[in-house]
DNA sequence: TGATAAACGAGACGGTACGTCGTGTCTTTGT
DNA sequence: ACAAAGACACGACGTACCGTCTCGTTTATCA
């Protein structure tokens, strides 16, 4: 039997030095690809268009990253954790004040609020539809951004079941869709207008179920 | 007498001919489309493709529709149109025999069918990404294909109000979103497996609620 | 044994009738592409721009022409026979005072008016550059107006010789060349200035020779 | 002093890096557009065509011509200088024997070679016709490549007038017309036919003239 | 601290697709 | 019945980006 020699199998350019990595470069490329995404809209954002904008070489972008969507996930990713560190750190957990519906009213909320901010609206858009369409991208896009925020969700309802608040049969990683799917989906797809009413009455409904009791 | 404004009159090519149009053609164009996605992807699906599966020159494409996304709109209507002509029509109204929960199931378990049908997911996915990015036809996606669907549920939701087997005060336009979008949203962002298990849950959490009775 | 039946070989589009040719169209024809060839140049002339500009189906034109250049050439042939039918029948000889050399400055002299007369440059330079490199039409063209004014000047120039003002021994198709052909090559290629002086001087040259008597 | 009015800045693409030119792909063009032209003939030779043949994108192109006859001029440019270094340098004069009459029609049989040479012939016509449509084309190929040749004819019967050969109230511009544009005319326009004799008879014809002595 | 190797900006390159225009054919419509 | 109108398959246009590939020029680590 012939054993096949440990190929690299890929032409596998030599991986670029990451020390040597300008980080001037790096943060100029995020902040042309959220401005153009902002301006132009996704699929007018080019890849050159990026390099000249951030005032770089096309190389560099290939360098570092394997596609326009890459870039701006990075981007956005990035964009978050600034906003977080302005924020004085993310939060690591839902408020928990007893009242499971006020706290997850008020966390719906923010989100409304969140999901109507222009500076968000282009880049997280552009991102949701590209990973609808490209697996491993939309995989990245849920892992890094999505479940951890729905995993706080998770942590919430668990405590709300250790209070007696919610059912102790409930799955809650299924529950928590009940309230932010359709606001996601409204978001996504148009299907509907977005407010505080909405979802508010959404966790009303959800936590009480819609048959007669 | 009010005088006409002058109409905004954009170069505007002068609307060819519907009745001059070739049948042939526009099936043609419809098939090639929905393979070319179906095998290559929507990315990868180009106007040029298209046109050379269909055996039809690129302005043919043109003349009658305005993009890549329009066109596999439509292919995709005509698709489930002669799809539902197959089965003898399309349904105009959800089962009611009286047990909400047991209808509401079976047809989200006839919807997990759909999405996991590989001749609708390719264009399905590809409408739908397109639609988070490009308004107007995401707002044309939802009001020909999704719209119409989501209006069976309303009607069915505001039958069972008037058998008692759902609070009055429910607005059914909402209540559906509790047990369609968490699947959409899973189908969509791949947050998590689809399955009848899955779907049937949601039935039991929305109608029930959440919080203990 | 199946017997071939004389097939016309050719698709051969049966010979469109030409009684019931229609004269309005032609005329609209003609005026419609020396218009255009006037004012947008012989290259942005189209057949769709005469057809559309001459109110008149595209077909029409290729019923009766074969190509830009024919449909050019006898609008140009026509512009011709209008001239010399407003000017009262064209010329069938050259003036002949008995002075061969005032003789042809005289003709020379009207050359080179039409030459510089704008309505006749766009199409002539049209017409002949397409002849330079499309040689049928090129033949056509030299054989229908170059070759017909030509031979005005062998005739007169075999009267010269009758009159003992020119050699016997010359030719006279090659002797009218040594004044035509400079005045054609500098208005065609633009080699040099044209006007009655250079003309004038041609003549001179041509009939008493460079080298000294 | 005088300010120079703020020149009319057209869009302007910002002039290509010549330093960076590639030779290769430039030989490789000049090849293919004058095989194509040869092959095909000047109006079925595309700049796509070109492209294609050299394998080389079709960017290339419009980055360094503004156009197929553009291409062609400098293809044609380059052939005549590489014939030339492979004939040991271009001659930058006329054969001077003394014999005024034999060294134009050597010449003149030299000129008649090549006009019949189809190497030379299809850019050649192909050059000429557009330059009699385009004007500044039109000028360019008469300044790169006629003017010069042109002025070793000057230069010829300057000296010939110097040795009393030629008479000296000639002026030589337009005398060498006399038996080089009839050979031009009857290549361009086919006119006639082109051999030895002909060309000699021109010259003795212009030398001595047609009048009797 | 100076050498050297990488990452960098720039941008030319071979390509692919774009959306438009014109060709020459064919069909429909109005008269 | 013919001609206008114009849809059609086709193919080239000139442009925009793609992703790769040199070019010098910084720049930052180690010798």
């Amino acid at each position: 039997m012939v054993t096949q020699p440990a190929k690299p199998a890929q032409p596998a350019r030599p991986a670029p030095d990451t020390s040597r990595r300008s980080e001037r470069s790096r943060r100029a490329i995020y902040e042309a690809a959220l401005a153009l995404v902002a301006e132009a809209g996704y699929p007018k954002t080019t890849i050159e268009g990026i390099a000249a904008r951030a005032g770089v070489g096309k190389q560099t972008i290939y360098r570092w990253w394997g596609s326009k969507a890459d870039v701006l996930l990075e981007a956005f990713l990035d964009l978050g954790e600034r906003a977080a560190e302005a924020a004085g750190h993310a939060p690591d957990s839902l408020p928990d004040t007893g009242d499971l519906a006020a706290d997850l009213k008020a966390v719906l909320r923010a989100t409304v609020d969140e999901l109507l901010d222009p500076r968000f609206e282009a880049p997280a858009r552009a991102l949701s539809a590209e990973g609808v369409v490209n697996e491993p991208l939309g995989r990245e896009f849920v892992a890094k951004l999505l479940e951890p925020r729905l995993q706080l969700y998770v942590d919430r309802l668990r405590s709300a079941q250790r209070t007696g608040r919610l059912r102790t049969e409930i799955d809650p990683r299924i529950a928590l869709e009940l309230f932010v799917s359709p606001l996601a989906q409204r978001w996504l797809q148009r299907t509907g207008p977005i407010s505080y009413a909405y979802t508010d009455t959404l966790v009303d409904y959800a936590l009480y179920g819609l048959a007669p009791r």
